[in-house]
DNA sequence: AAAGGTTCTGCAAACGTTTGCAGAAGCCCA
DNA sequence: TGGGCTTCTGCAAACGTTTGCAGAACCTTT
């Protein structure tokens, strides 16, 4: 038990003393919320008290009392995926300002880690958590619903109604790039997709068929490879199957801007030129899609606006229990950079 | 007041009365170190009944009593700046086993807020911290010395002596990067700096030139120019500064790829090519460094391991006081890729 | 069989707050 | 002047643990 004797602790009680008040007291002028219960001569001795010695309130004694910690748990599947990143600031930018703390847990995709992160941020108490590693149909989101504390998703939501959830219009973004491809004259447009269990992987999917639909072009089955993780090895994978097929094709839509860059490779190895023979385009807008080799033409998702937005339905969701839940689809907008070009013949 | 009524809390008290026994001895076979203290049949029948009522310790509680809070704040100045993330991950990855929570506080590079945050820290009693936004001279490591909470750096050191850090060897970096350009018979290289009252700056820097005195080159301080901040933008500025002084030169080392990738954006608007003209060399191996147009020669900081070296040794520092502080180096690696060539002539 | 030891469990205080309740002032107005 | 209000402050219990202390029970030893 390694004691960490710090400077001995600045109690309510020793403030109390010293002003010659009771600790209760004390207690209510330093909470906003009671101030004005007490004199107002009062209330400055001991606020001025309070910081010559230095007081710093003892969060647990206040959460141990109040149950309520300040806190709120975040859950992702990778940190180091660029996209995670952006959301937490998101989350932290809006939080920070109404005195919270935010916890996060990197889940690395794992659903047993996610499990036992879920019951840290239990033991923990957080008063909410923002849940970044939805599978379209997850345990871990019925599990949440089973006790009381406030949670939505974000970036990727799952099949359940009645949960909150911020995510990109995925659809729309996939019509888009159909939209953009169609007007360079495309009109075989392969597709790699994406896990199909993540919400993203599905949707983006809907929207490319869509897109598709409401072009007057037909899918081509042989035109389709799936990929088991959003990864650049997945994203190169599919795209070897797709050439493999051997049809003729002149544009390829990924799940993800780390697929389409895996379908660079894969262009690349095999000696096409993107965009000259293969158009390529990415989802996300990840920081350096505009750097990679051509700059990457995408669906930019708005992560900040994605972390923000669901902090905010958050504490709403914290302070007034019974708001409805409120699923909200943020606008995608898409990059037009240097993989898309007008196609040959 | 929100009150979430979860299912009313299973406490240590419901397991005693449930057992018939006393609520310290439920305790004590709960905590693995005092659980000998207590018959083995009390304690099956314990830890049964505590797993069918389904308990969770209460961690405010138990904090409480104990001043532990089995919680480390990391401390950062910009999460979406792709180095942060890995640090964070590595943190947490060993973190996780010791059963502690790391909470996150973006600075957004403001000593204003990081002092703030550090605040927070203190009030939410942190058992450890871990300081990635340190300057070479920071009051808010003499501040954390104050008080007696464990902390250590990492990825930036001060010019303090006595505290804890895990940084990469800057200076080695440095020195073999110019071995390097010196082998592809480079005289005359630039040095995009950072800013230098960050260690990294400023030792990167040292670095530069240790290797160019080791290599018999000498260096021009018209061939120097330093940015205000690690971005693109001040490194492109850097870059349009040297070039506007009309030296000759062969290659550039930015001190940073977020850097150097502002030089590959001042050389392509001069209409100079990379590697082909200009070598470029940046460090820290940046994911997507090897994406890049072209892809960057660099040098690789192990950040996830710089994470994972800081809590484990923080964890050393929380449950040995007294050992002495470390400061420990990792030995950076010199990723070769395609942005440095031959020098021409 | 009694003295001494060992092992186990219960008791109660403590950690630092918050908050309902009640009593003490002070005030107003009749 | 006294009764009823209002306003303020103190009291004490409570939140759910942990832990030193002491007593109870059992075992060993002579």
């Amino acid at each position: 038990m390694a004691a960490h004797n710090s400077k001995p602790r600045v109690t309510l009680r020793d403030i109390a003393r010293h002003v010659g008040v009771h600790p209760s007291t004390v207690s209510r002028v330093l909470n906003p919320g009671t101030r004005q219960m007490v004199t107002e001569e009062i209330a400055e001795k001991v606020t001025r008290a309070s910081e010559e010695l230095g007081y710093r309130p003892n969060a647990f004694a206040q959460s141990l009392k109040t149950n309520r910690s300040f806190t709120i748990g975040v859950m992702v599947p990778d940190l180091t995926n660029a996209a995670f990143a952006p959301i937490i600031k998101g989350i932290d930018n809006v939080l920070e300002e109404s005195g919270y703390s935010v916890i996060v847990a990197n889940t690395d995709n794992s659903a047993e880690r996610a499990k036992r992160n879920l019951d840290k941020f239990r033991e923990r108490q957080v008063d909410g958590l923002v849940i970044a590693t939805a599978r379209r149909q997850d345990e871990l989101v019925t599990d949440c619903r089973a006790d009381a504390t406030p949670f939505v998703l974000a970036v990727r939501s799952t099949t359940d109604i009645g949960v909150s959830s911020v995510v990109s219009d995925e659809i729309m973004g996939g019509s888009m790039i159909i939209s953009h491809l169609a007007q360079l004259g495309h009109k075989n447009i392969a597709y790699v997709a994406g896990p199909q269990f993540l919400s993203t992987g599905f949707e983006r999917y809907q929207g490319y068929m869509q897109g598709l639909a409401r072009m007057g072009l037909k899918a081509n089955p042989d035109l389709y490879a799936e990929g088991d993780a959003f990864t650049e090895e997945e994203g190169r994978r599919a795209a070897s199957k797709i050439l493999a097929a051997r049809q003729k094709f002149t544009a390829i839509v990924a799940a993800n801007d780390l697929m389409a860059l895996g379908c660079y490779d894969e262009l690349m190895a095999k000696g096409l030129r993107c965009p000259q023979d293969i158009s390529v385009v990415g989802f996300d807008d990840m920081p350096f899609a505009g750097h990679f080799n051509p700059p990457l033409t995408t669906v930019h998702t708005p992560l900040l606006d994605v972390g923000a937005e669901a902090a905010r339905i958050l504490l709403e969701q914290i302070e007034e229990p019974d708001v409805p839940p409120r699923a909200q689809k943020l606008r995608p907008e898409l990059i037009v950079r240097a993989s898309t070009s007008l196609a040959l013949g």
